[in-house]
DNA sequence: CGAGTGATTGACTTAGATCAATGACCGTGG
DNA sequence: CCACGGTCATTGATCTAAGTCAATCACTCG
């Protein structure tokens, strides 16, 4: 199923871009929904703002990452939205969706499948975050994000970003991936982790 | 939205309740997938397990969570689901599922709903274990789950679960509120919490 | 070439985990 | 009706792993 096929090709020629500054509002509690925002690159932060203005972040949504799926059923927001960087988002209109989802049910399913299987992956992320040994949550994401060879994990970014997927300080990240390399447990590449002998997973 | 209605009574009424031993295996990895289980009572694992025995646990769902939603769209499961207590578990049926998609349009756009909300509550979790400080985490749970009032959060269940729900230890839980109270940011009672004044929140 | 950022390691601090103990409460079986 | 086992609630003492501060080196990009 290829992550690029969540949304029809209908669906993604309306896609509108937008650039935002840094610290834009790209919508606000109790407005109406106008559609599905897609962060091209920047940060988006979803949050709630007391009387105060003491904000609580709901979500925090990266390049490639979309928000506001929920609202898409909803008559408002039911928070505000903040670019944090300078940000481009790409809105998909509401009407737009649901014209497509009516009148191509294998849009809708699509759409559907993508939503279930980011439920299923922050799961896991939240499932792992219950885990409270640095060391065994990298074990974890490397069970989890191992190849099909069941010893090659993949690092798409940098270590930093690797340490907060996890809710680690990179210095952990780098420490705790020293004591895996000393401990003949892992061995490290350019772009990759290679798990070894007696700690590689094997997917039945 | 009700949370009651995400499956249509079409579906409901084709649910299948059984009754599994703790330590009985509700589906295997590779399997080809029969249904969407919701579990009733009990608590079921999903998880990875390699060669040498090691399990992964991507998620651990509780009563009234649903498991095995991505599994709809693919082709066979992609981890075990093992009872870890006696259960209870009901099953919708793939094909009814689909079947009432296509005829009622409405009954996937619930589902599509509910898969929605769902992301965005476990999102918001995510992001609250960002927060390292126990107080903080309690005052960001709190913002979030403050009822319409502004100053009132109901709790559910035990402190402990509450705990657990957080990420903490429920000694922690107990400390850090009696601190609060101790600092009149809170008012506990039976089954809720105050928020004290300057510590309310206004949802805008 | 200099500014900015990532990678890496060391030294030190601390918040939360862990271990432990006590009292309250609740259902249950005799 | 009551004694008992179980769990929750609560607090104290101690430990430790992760956070924090800091420094160095490598690399990249105008």
């Amino acid at each position: 199923m290829n992550e690029r096929d969540w949304l029809s090709p209908n669906i993604r020629a309306v896609g509108r871009e937008r650039a935002l500054k840094a610290g834009r509002t790209l919508f606000r509690a109790g407005q109406r929904p106008v559609g599905l925002y897609e962060v091209i690159s920047g940060r988006v932060r979803l949050l709630r703002v007391d009387r105060a203005g003491r904000e609580t972040v709901l979500y925090s949504a990266n390049a490639g990452d979309t928000i506001a799926e929920a609202s898409l059923f909803s008559k408002s927001y039911h928070c505000d939205a903040i670019a944090t960087t300078p940000a481009r988002v790409r809105l998909y209109p509401k009407d737009a969706i649901f014209a497509e989802f009516n009148s191509n049910p294998d849009a809708a399913r699509a759409f559907m499948a993508r939503l279930a299987n980011q439920l299923m992956e922050v799961r896991t992320r939240l499932q792992r975050r219950n885990i409270h040994s640095a060391r065994e949550r990298l074990q974890h994401y490397f069970a989890v994000n191992v190849g099909a060879d069941g010893r090659t994990v993949r690092l798409a970014g940098t270590v930093k970003e690797l340490a907060a997927d996890l809710g680690l300080t990179h210095e952990v990240v780098y420490r705790t991936l020293a004591r895996m390399v000393a401990d003949r447990e892992i061995k490290r590449f350019k772009n990759e982790i290679r798990l070894m002998r007696g700690h590689m997973i094997m997917i039945i």
